[in-house]
DNA sequence: TATTGTTATACTCTATAACTATA
DNA sequence: TATAGTTATAGAGTATAACAATA
């Protein structure tokens, strides 16, 4: 009988990375939401909001907003579309881009800090190990929720 | 070369892990807020909202509105605080107390059926490669943010 | 007629400040 | 004077609906 759950476990590592992202990018002045449209953005290259809309799984209008906050930070601009006169690509500005850059490289600091003290062998085990409990909690999902299909 | 990192495992496993909290607590009306106030009292008893507020990390005024919302649901109510009449016991109801022990029964199924597939000592070494993380992650932000120290 | 983005509006979660009733 | 809780207000994040320009 193991004293503290596997769960348990996951639930508390959650809310500890939960915290640390939050805290991170509160420094910056940013938020989850406009995060996320940079790292879409930097990983696409200049998208149309609908798109950035698509990939978050949030309102076009939404969308705006988080643009909008980007632009008046100094992150980000829209361009016109060149074929399509209704879009808008957004773009990171030189700021938005080497703070994305910036953000790879300490999100692959941290990942070495984690892994740090492991064995590679162990390192595998356990990738291996979280890739099976993570597999089977998409399963307890998709089984409690039988709606939403893949799109 | 990991071709997956461990911290996007991490990352993922956290969006999951969340994803699947909420859309459970959302079928019942609940949200993090009233859950974990029920959480607390299932756990210590009736207990005075500004003891709640303290545990919880949120203002006493937003205790008051998440015990609004439990007794608007039928699943709390408030007793006057039998030598300070300044201050009131929340005390779950019937409903609120057995939904919180269907709570711990799902938690405990969802826990089984993570585990399930890894031998005792897989899981144990799971576990104590978590813990290794989890302490490391810790340690990171504790370097990082050196202010608030322990209460 | 369908689609991109925006103006207008509203809902949820959470906070701060000022106040009432005790202690 | 300090503490428990509440009324009043505000701010962040996100949604829906209606509409403009364009496809």
């Amino acid at each position: 009988m193991s004293r503290v759950q596997l769960l348990d476990q996951l639930l508390h590592l959650t809310a500890v990375l939960q915290a640390d992202q939050e805290r991170e990018l509160a420094a910056l002045g940013l938020n989850a939401g406009r995060t996320h449209v940079m790292w879409i953005v930097h990983h696409s290259g200049p998208a149309m909001q609908r798109d950035i809309a698509t990939a978050m799984g949030v309102t076009p209008r939404h969308v705006t907003t988080l643009v909008d906050e980007l632009i008046e930070a100094g992150l980000a601009w829209r361009q016109p579309h060149p074929e399509d006169r209704r879009a808008v690509l957004v773009e990171l500005s030189e700021r938005g881009t080497s703070l994305m850059e910036q953000m790879s490289l300490d999100h692959d600091r941290l990942d070495t800090a984690l892994s740090a003290g492991l064995s590679a062998t162990e390192l595998a085990a356990l990738q291996a190990a979280l890739g099976g409990v993570t597999a089977r909690l998409q399963a307890e999902i998709d089984a409690a929720a039988p709606e939403e299909k893949s799109a």
